[in-house]
DNA sequence: CAAGAGCACTTGACACTGTAAAGAGGCGCC
DNA sequence: GGCGCCTCTTTACAGTGTCAAGTGCTCTTG
């Protein structure tokens, strides 16, 4: 189990992939700049090249930590719990946390256009943490209902709390706008996650 | 009604932006670059300055075309439909096939760190097109479950669809690994659809 | 212990980028 | 006719990614 490295990293490459974050964090994604990141980690422009080939390579790097990071974290979140309907709850809202709490990381995942999607650890990882949250979604279906779709469903989730994560900033506004306060990222992927348990129509009793 | 210029765009500005949309779609977002637009406009390396100010407003008003053609296509979609789940429904398959039509412009749209989030035409357009959605919860809520969190269930559904948006490539790599075969994004939009309706778990009759 | 090999970088170079400033040409209007 | 504006072009410059070559350092091997 590797997570983020979040204090003093060992080794040029954990280093720069701090600085790497750090940078996305400061100027965003689309000011990313390889030499900047070198320039904080206090080495020459060129040295990034050397452990990660070329941006791609280290962003990519990145994306691998993250589905790792959420991997390990949503597995801890339901550590000891049993009920299955619980453990989404707590895969969602440990989704929405390290997406909250690394940035950086959650932003280049899913950006095939910036990393290599088809790097063969991270798709290893990717798959792992798709495991996880499926394997939660089938034993809500043997437990509640049989006939779910689960792969779909299972989709449906992730899909959700990814969407959630990347609308946060314009929800937030939405809100700043109209005038109501915003609720926490957290409490708002719970609330999502009892919708998709029972759905927008209400059924016979 | 102003829709995203397809053919023969009159106007250097219209020219500029459908040339952007060209290069993000063969190049990718990341390798995006205003000089190659110019390029391909057949114009000078600053000409799309002028218009545009610098990079960020071009892709800004990608994004303003981007929610423009979405509210415009999922109003039509929904044109005489009456049954509001049926309306999300159709909602939903617009909503995705506005993403497959025009990636480029769908790929700026919640990208706030290339575009201007507080543009004041990018948050009319966009509250334009998502209170269309809400609107249409809000029927579905009238006529099944006056108890729904109205706000919070449109929330989800926009972020269902745009998640699966995002999504769709590790979708696709995923059934590619495990062998079946994919599954059209329209009909997956359905599917989803027709999940957060009735939601995971089969309510007793 | 000296020679070599390889690792982990640095240096230097090049083509390319975004953006600002100044220039140029055409057009309508007083 | 001249003036000013609108629309673009030219020029310039600092910054960028990536490649090739160079440099020191350590570890191995004879």
């Amino acid at each position: 189990m590797k997570t983020i490295t979040t204090e003093d990293p060992t080794g040029l490459a954990a280093v720069l992939r701090a600085a790497a974050a750090q940078v996305i964090i400061d100027k965003g994604l689309g000011a990313f700049s390889i030499r900047e990141v070198a320039r904080r980690a206090g080495v020459s422009h060129a040295a990034p090249g050397y452990h990660f080939g070329d941006s791609r390579g280290l962003l990519t790097a990145l994306a691998i930590e993250g589905f790792e990071t959420l991997h390990d974290e949503m597995q801890v979140a339901v550590s000891g719990v049993v009920d299955p309907i619980e453990r989404l709850t707590l895969i969602g809202r440990a989704y929405v946390r390290v997406a909250t709490q690394f940035p950086a990381h959650c932003e280049v995942i899913f950006r095939s256009d910036v990393i290599d999607a088809e790097n063969a650890d991270y798709e290893r990882v990717g798959l792992q943490a798709f495991g996880l949250l499926e394997a939660t979604v089938q034993a809500i279906a043997d437990a509640h209902n049989p006939g779910l779709p689960v792969t779909t469903a299972a989709r449906l989730c992730w899909s959700a709390m990814q969407g959630l994560v990347e609308l946060q900033p314009n929800l937030a506004r939405l809100d700043e706008l109209s005038g109501h306060d915003t609720l926490n990222i957290e409490d708002t992927a719970a609330a999502f996650t009892a919708l998709l348990v029972s759905g927008l129509v209400r059924h016979p009793a």
